[in-house]
RNA sequence: GGAGUAAGUUGUAUGGUCGCAUGCGAGAGCAUGAGGAAAGUCCGUGCUCCACAGAGCAAGAUGCUGGGUAAUACCCAGUGGGGGUGACCCUAAGGAUAGUGCAACAGAAAUAAACCGCCUUUAAUGGCAAGGGUGGAAAGGUGAGGUAAGAGCUCACCAGCAUUUAGGUGACUAAGUGGCUAUGUAAACCCCAUCUGGAGCAAGACCAAGUAGGAGCUACUAAAGAUAGUUGCUCGCUAUCGCUCCAAAGGUAGGUCGCUUGAGCAUAUUGGCGACAAUGUGCCUAGAUAGAUGACCAUAUAAACAGAACACGGCUUACAGACUUACUCGUUAC
RNA sequence: GCAGGUAUGGCGGAAUUGGCAGACGCGCUAGAUUCAGGUUCUAGUGAAGGUAACUUCAUGCAGGUUCGACUCCUGUUACCUGCA
């Protein structure tokens, strides 16, 4: 995913948390801002609690490759912050890629 | 082939589709892209700032000897002690005769002596410490002589201490001589020898939105004092104390650098028992900053522990499977 | 990335010149009081084995020093805190 599509600012994590709407299901804790930009950025939070450093390399990965498919069929021009939750640990890419598209649906910015 | 000891290597590979980071390129694209422990942060260095780093005290570290190294608590070669039939392994191993403290309970007594006991015809305000029991530890041990009973009182061997000679750079070893001997603990304080200034790449340097203050200069008071900083403390050191001027300066968010050519890697020769050193030749091999290696498919029986964030040298801990070399024991079931 | 701290029964929390581990409180169990419950009072309460007397193991885990370790030293695991 390019740079672009990434958010990499501390204070544009921050007004996520503060000023967007959260929408949670099993596995993910979910952010979501519009922003003033015509695209889509994603940031991803793991944090220590999920394992070493492996295991939280090894999440982000699969959840970036996810968010890579599912670009084409997002609304654009929000700012997405996911969360995942323990149990994220020992799902399969197929099990998070079904959550995700829950989460996301519940949020309304998939593309009909 | 069995049981074992030591050292070492490897630790997914190949192909396809999509995708990420860095460099090069106008672009298409091409090249490169985690580990043996990258981990723990237990030591040691470089590097940066604090006065290119100072004095004393305090505090801390190391602790058989010699060597290696940038340095170390690491490594190598040895010494003493302990374990194993053996290959081999383990060892915080200076000083208890510098001083102080502590040794519960038990026991007559715990760092100094007498409860029971033995002896002197009986007995002790006398002599004795062999035997008993307690304890982790009880006044050198075993045997013989000796005696009223006993005792290093005497002798032999052993242990310990002091000392002499020989060997070794040294730890120490071997032999001799001497007087007969006061337990343990220094991972208790301490003594001795050697070493250590503090903080850390979130170090630090540069650029710089927003906000609103900031800078320069000279000398009055004058080497006194106050405040702040610098190291735990004492010194020492540094900055500030008044006047004038400016619309810029300092600096937060943010950005750029630090950031990878280095005690580097490979290989050959020489020196050394070895750790290692010297010389020659060749090579350039991650550099991110919400932080790059992933997803899916095919083949191979199965594939662990685990992910760089300034760098390097060690130590420690985790680790599936596969393989190599040297050596030891045992002796026969094939 | 760097720096520091904590760990003791079911829970909180004592125990330091190194000398009987589990004080004390909460909880739990049994009994008394009551028509019943609560309150109150009394007794017991780490685990395993044993009829019992009692024995063995227990201070996160693994070693070491010491006659003796919750305490001293080394390694390790989990949790917590601080630093932009």
């Amino acid at each position: 995913m390019e740079k672009k599509h990434r958010i990499r600012k501390s204070t544009e994590f921050k007004r996520a948390y503060v000023k967007g709407k959260n929408y949670w299901n099993r596995n993910f804790t979910l952010y979501i801002k519009k922003n003033d930009l015509n695209y889509t950025r994603f940031g991803i939070v793991v944090t220590k609690k999920l394992g070493k450093a492996v295991v939280r390399n090894k999440i982000k990965r699969k959840i970036r490759e996810i968010n890579r498919s599912l670009l084409p069929f997002l609304k654009e021009g929000y700012d997405i912050v996911l969360i995942p939750k323990k149990n994220t640990v020992d799902l399969s890419y197929e099990e998070l890629k079904k959550s995700v598209e829950h989460i996301y649906n519940l949020a309304g910015i998939l593309k009909r």
